[in-house]
DNA sequence: TATGAATGAGACTTCATTCAT
DNA sequence: CATGAATGAAGTCTCATTCAT
């Protein structure tokens, strides 16, 4: 009795809403007025199924990350060297395909701003990068044991690498004229190469 | 006759009042009362010396390009080789030296989420990313024609260590601990060697 | 299902607020805060119904139109001579009965002189001088056809008696002394007459 | 010793921006930065000259009936019959030559509102009124006894006279187009001499 | 006289959140 | 569940006025 509840996709609506707005505006131009309009309910209903604003943030951002390693996992397939996990690693987060979801990047990038203060968004973005560097240290740690060599620098290989798409998201949004053509992911899957194969210095 | 004007230094103070409590609170978090307070100033005095709060946050974006790009010429010497200027160069943006600003560094993270959605700050910050990316694209050039190589893919090359080092800005900043031990720049100098002598594929 | 809108009588009561504000203070003196007061709301609730103060003033400025309207109106009877309806169009207009309200003139007077500068102001405050401009064009017609003479001069007349009353709107505020005895209206409709019934020159 | 005053120069240039910004913004649009700027004067100077902006305001509206009765004389002529003069006064007020000033008619309207709540505006603006009336006066008993009429009714004359100059105003400044062609001095006249020569009922 | 900095009150407006229906 | 009114704090900005130089 009683109506099926559809508060999970209410809630789906609603940070799906502030996903349009936030990357039209920025955090702090999205009001939750504006994040009802763009999901298409009355406003009175947001705080109904949300507690805070915060809420609907952490919540996004728990999207994000969701999303960016579904990309990842869509790609991979079970027979992948690895060398190939890598670039496709790689390739996920930077390449410009039919999949790739400019807002979600430019929200990423409101979101990775508003982690400098704002305790629990930071808590999720740090996990989010942990998460990254820790796939990225496993991958180059398979790929320097299958070329024989040391997976000593492996994390600071990771960190590089992740530095680097990070940067990307940057770049892409705000200048992508400074992409080079065909994607930033050639270039960043020969940045990986090169620190593969490069001396230990 | 009258009184001789302090402007200019007021509104350096101003604007340094910005960067502090921008570092620590967001752009959103800095209003006009906070900021007076940081300079020391009462919050009227503020909108005597600049129109709006976005006036005060362009003037600071461009302090903020000009502090890096300092940093950088302070650390050249003259007789420096190709390959050194480029590492000076990346040392310049990543190092965590004694003149490494902190502050600095999370403004710049809250100016790049800004530029999203602000065209007046977007504006100075793709002229900021085409400043690096041009410097360093001339650095790549000289590096590889010393080796030899055709300059073909300066740009790309400059694209990859620019995103990188605004990448390091996130995470230094956000998660620090996945910083390799003595600094970011080690790697980067790595990978700029990595991008230098690898296959051109 | 979900709370009856009240907006419309809020709207009404905030446009009445500001009626009775802006009468005593004129429209500077109208701060949002002594609107709310007046109309016995909080502050807050004001921009909840209307977003900005400008819209307020648009809205007041067509109740006040209507209201000349409506006098008219209420006193016009079907079988009225030419002459009748248009003495009886300047007693709507300018007599002091118990209808009159003081508050509505010196409103109107405000809003007059906002009109100068503000152009959706203007665009009503110029819209109901045309209407009374029509009106008494047609009524001037109609009496001048009915003494068998040239229609030509109605629109001429009609500018007259409209300015007439205009300006005995803001000598009644400002110097009821200068007023005769017996209201205003007797001595436009003395006006009247001798317009309808003076050579052509 | 000492520089001879300018003081009576300066405020005449003050009283002069106060005129052209609030013909163009209205009382409330012009700040003292804004009138200052118009006079070509610097800001802190303002205070100096004149010790609030409503001295400003009320030396302005000193001016501006001073203008309108000079315009007048400078019409007369000592051999003027009374009906002449008559229609001089009218003319001088709103005939549309080239010594008319659309700024001062602005200002003028601007005025009459903001002597609605401000004693010191009204004080001046009901001394005007008082002055135009008594001239009119005059000028009906005059002319009514010219035609061997009673000058009882001169006053009730005036009143309608003066009304219907300051709604021309109104109506000219707003809505010119409403003005018949050949402005509205002829229409004035006419409704004079439709005042002298009709019923005394 | 003249300049321009400084002050502080107050303006309009936005908005997250609460709550009655 | 849903709606929309209501609240109150806080934000940016304006500005008349005062004052040091």
């Amino acid at each position: 009795m009683g109506r099926p509840s559809n508060t999970e996709q209410r809630r789906a609506e609603i940070r799906e809403g502030l996903l349009a707005v936030m990357s039209e505006r920025g955090y702090g131009g999205a009001s939750i007025a504006a994040i009802a309009r763009a999901a298409g309910l009355r406003s009175g209903l947001v705080h109904y199924h949300y507690e805070s604003k915060l809420a609907i943030l952490t919540g996004l951002v728990e999207d994000l990350a969701a999303g960016l390693d579904a990309r990842y996992r869509a790609r991979c397939s079970a027979d992948d060297s690895s060398d190939e996990r890598l670039m496709t690693f790689i390739d996920a987060h930077v390449a410009t395909g039919p999949d790739a979801d400019q807002r979600a990047v430019r929200a990423w990038i409101t979101v990775s701003a508003e982690a400098l203060h704002q305790p629990e968004v930071r808590t999720l973005y740090v996990a989010a990068l942990e998460q990254r560097h820790e796939e990225l240290k496993r991958l180059f740690a398979s790929a320097l044991k299958q070329r024989g060599r040391s997976t000593r620098k492996a994390s600071e290989l990771a960190a590089a690498v992740s530095a680097a798409i990070e940067g990307t998201f940057h770049i892409a949004s705000a200048a992508p004229h400074l992409i080079p053509k065909g994607s930033a992911a050639r270039t960043l899957r020969r940045m990986a190469s090169g620190l593969l194969d490069g001396t230990d210095a």
